[in-house]
DNA sequence: CTGAAAGCGCTTACAG
DNA sequence: CTGAAAGCGCTTACAG
């Protein structure tokens, strides 16, 4: 086998990565202190500027980087967070997955991120198999942004792995959450629409059994009661009924299905039958649907109907006319999860005991509302 | 210090993790024995079928895991590969992240995302500290899907990671890379769009004087001359004098800027000077705003104009009319990407040298076309 | 078939 | 201020 060979065999490198020991020679000195100057402990960082320097040089001269694993294996953190999404292109959570990494990049941690679904290759059970892959990889701490009706033992989650959050309330004794503000997020788009003119403000909800669908409810009904608008119950649109009670994700083309025609039902109980100039919409995507839909039977968004969103997604640039929409700003909410997380690892303080974190919305107004 | 907090500050785990000391001694043998019959060695794996149940016995109560940090540090792969985006929530390229990460699990790898851009708390220079961070941590490869007009050090990459391949073709030597076949992209949207009658077909491009605004130029005319369609110089529209040259994007809001208006200066050049009946449009994003100013110009999409997009977002389902669009399969590259990457670490081959692997891609026909 | 032993690269008391 | 030494958890020749 020649030289070359066996380098590549022994794991795809070429050469070598130059270690503390090379270092410390090129630099005279023992590794015990090369490794303090270049690592700075806690306190016994004892060594001679002359040392120093020449330590510094040697690194430099050689490109010497800290081998992660030996650090971790030596007992210090492995400054990774792992992350668990029902799927990382999910489009619901685009921008909190990116604000995760970006909160964890800023401290000097990384993030492993973790599909559930939408890899059969791998089979079902992928929740279990990346919680495992997270202990085997000595996570610091994990971001559980699985969706609720999604699969997954959330209680082995946390029994191993203690510091973790969720995103979203997972209904445990115990468990940390970051969660949107829903009710104030409905609070801010009847606002809107009603310092907008609007009098029959209709409400499109998903499934309003779910507590969050309550939650949504609650908000609209505090709202409307502060602005004395009169209280209408077939201005409220359960999804459940209809079929669009949860969200089917398509393993093939790895994308949430979505029956554009249920839309007709909202814009039936809402529009043509309660009589709303306005719709407070589940989400972005049922939002850009109805207004589809609208247009289709004549009716005009906003002139007729205004239409609020729930996301801000960027896809509420895209639609025709442009989304105003609720931000549940995912940004904050990434950044709060990696701070918690980051409290637990550190030991500053134990990770957050089943205290609920939420996050207040804004709304981003654009044309349809 | 309570037993607790120690606990808690070596590391933030309550609990430390069974090793394989502790399994052996379980299953009373030796180190060597647990460690052949749980990790199968690469053919001195003997030992007794009565050791190999006690020590499996053992470990499955101990729910052992090995640590991974130690198993690399005794020169196994990490089992990750790195992929640098330039946001992780990038929307040109979710699908591709996507994939490349369930095409690394499903060989039992991860994957390490690295934003280059998007995260101003690091400062500017996160494509060099992101390919320092690989080398750290050791990853058996790297995806560099950086667009090209954004920054970074490609050649330094590769000197550190030699087993690195690119989406789209950066024009190094000996750089590996996976593209879409742009040129046949617009050929399939010209066909699809003359095989629905239309002679006067237009082509939208962000800037023609990159390469891959070249191999669009020569996918159309390819395919106009195969279709006997007129050539016709005013049907081209490049969008760099107009300032459409390239993509900003806003670290503020992390989102790319897109100026909508600038939509109009297509819609004259094409559909009015040149009386387009399609138009083949950059890409998605272009099309959801072409069409969108078109209905305020009273065109009607398709009747009037047809409209093929480029990347097969899901913003083409939202969009109204749904964008019949160009999927340059992500999906596909995602698995070549992973698949080069895999045998450069594994040995069996050489990481491909120079090679550039063109995909296939393919319509998906919705409305608009 | 089995186990004692060396060593991956680092960190960190500990003794000079 | 400095260096020899132990040890993190694993893998793997090597000698029995």
């Amino acid at each position: 086998m020649s030289d070359a060979k066996k380098t590549l065999a022994r794991g795809g490198a070429p050469h070598r990565h130059p270690t503390l020991t090379d270092v410390a020679r090129l630099a005279g000195v023992s590794r015990s202190v090369a490794g303090r100057v270049l690592n700075g402990g806690t306190g016994n960082t004892r060594f001679s500027d002359q040392a120093a320097d020449a330590v510094r040089e040697a690194a430099a001269r050689l490109q010497y980087r800290p081998n992660h694993a030996a650090r971790q294996l030596r007992g210090k953190r492995s400054r990774t967070f792992g992350v668990l999404v029902a799927s990382v292109g999910d489009p619901l959570l685009t921008f909190l997955v990116q604000h995760i990494d970006a909160a964890a990049v800023s401290i000097g941690c990384r993030t492993l991120l973790a599909n559930t679904i939408g890899n059969p290759d791998v089979g079902p059970d992928q929740f279990d198999y990346h919680v495992d892959d997270f202990a085997r990889r000595g996570v610091d701490g994990v971001v559980c942004a699985v969706h609720d009706w999604c699969e997954g033992d959330r209680r082995a989650l946390l029994q191993r792995h203690p510091n973790t959050v969720f995103y979203e309330d997972p209904g445990m004794e115990g468990a940390a959450c970051v969660v949107p503000d829903r009710a104030e997020a409905v609070r801010l788009a009847v606002r809107h629409a009603a310092s907008r003119g609007r009098r029959r403000i209709g409400l499109a909800v998903m499934a309003l059994s779910r507590p969050t669908g309550q939650e949504r409810l609650a908000g609209y009904r505090a709202e409307a009661d502060a602005r004395g608008l009169p209280w209408d119950e077939r201005l409220i649109f359960d999804g459940e009924p209809h079929g669009l009670g949860y969200a089917r994700h398509n393993s093939q083309t790895r994308q949430w299905e979505f029956p554009v025609e249920l839309m007709d039902r909202v814009i039936d109980a809402l529009v043509r039958d309660a009589g709303a100039d306005a719709v407070v919409a589940h989400n972005d995507f049922w939002a850009a649907a109805l207004m589809r839909r609208m247009r289709r039977r004549g009716i005009r968004v906003p002139d007729d109907v205004a239409v609020v969103g729930y996301l801000n997604h960027y896809l509420a640039d895209w639609t025709d006319p442009p989304l105003t929409s609720i931000d549940p700003m995912q940004t904050v909410a990434g950044q709060k999860l990696v701070e918690i997380l980051e409290q637990g690892a550190s030991g500053d303080a134990p990770a957050a005991d089943g205290v609920t974190f939420r996050v207040a919305p804004r709304l981003i107004e654009r044309q349809s509302a």
